[in-house]
DNA sequence: GCGACAG
DNA sequence: ATCTTGTCGC
């Protein structure tokens, strides 16, 4: 695929991006995705692990191994991820009730951020938890829980949400079938101790361990 | 036109 | 994203 061919993907996509929360939505399992890169190839390891949400327990996790077929534009990351991280979902034997990933959702140019992309494709409500933004805002407070709206092009994409006490913020948007409270509260119940939520962290850790140790796919659950 | 630009 | 251990601080 060309990066014209991309964008106009996402142009035709992003009408189908459903900016609300389905009734009585109540996530038993949140499912993080994030990918790994080796140093001295284009191999990848796209990670997808299911974490309860009530305990914050890995409950299972999927990790395949890949290729960077697409090169890291800004704007179109999911081009370069999401291939290999939807064949991560699919190895998962859980069904995920919402996809947490590591990047943005609304908050980008063309409001299809890798967030909405996956959520768009599975049909699954997804938000987007980036370290860095996409847009201009203003610093939250200092407590856990403050936030600010996340702007761009004058409209609020998503919000600068302070996790920790004095850590820096992280940005949320929604990917699909979401609203920005909902994303919110979400992120905030994922991130008890830690700047960002354990599912990333937790499929960031399953990604890296994949590229050191051939070790394949381990199921953590007891 | 120029710079900045999720990971 | 990746190169990288210990260390200062709450």
């Amino acid at each position: 695929m060309t990066v014209d061919e991309a964008v106009a993907l996402q142009e035709k996509l992003a009408p189908q991006v459903v900016r609300q929360t389905p009734e009585g939505f109540s996530p038993r399992v949140a499912v993080g995705l994030d990918v790994a890169y080796a140093t001295d190839s284009d191999q990848l390891a796209a990670a997808a692990v299911a974490v309860d949400m009530s305990t914050l327990d890995s409950v299972e996790e999927a990790v395949v191994l890949g290729t960077t077929d697409f090169p890291y534009v800004p704007g179109l990351f999911a081009f370069r991820e999401l291939p290999s991280l939807l064949r991560a979902i699919e190895q998962l034997t859980v069904t995920p009730d919402v996809l947490v990933c590591d990047g943005q959702g609304l908050a980008h140019p063309r409001r299809f951020g890798l967030a909405c992309h996956a959520g768009v494709v599975t049909g699954l409500p997804s938000i987007g938890v980036g370290k860095q933004a996409l847009g201009q805002y203003d610093m939250p407070g200092d407590d856990r829980g403050d936030w600010t709206p996340l702007v761009d092009d004058g409209e609020v994409v998503g919000r600068a949400l302070r996790t920790q006490r004095r850590v820096k913020p992280v940005f949320v948007s929604i990917g699909h079938r979401m609203d920005l409270d909902t994303a919110t509260d979400l992120v905030l119940r994922l991130s008890p101790r830690y700047r960002q939520p354990e599912t990333t962290r937790a499929a960031d850790q399953a990604g890296r361990r994949a590229l050191a140790g051939g070790v394949g796919v381990q199921d953590v659950a007891d």
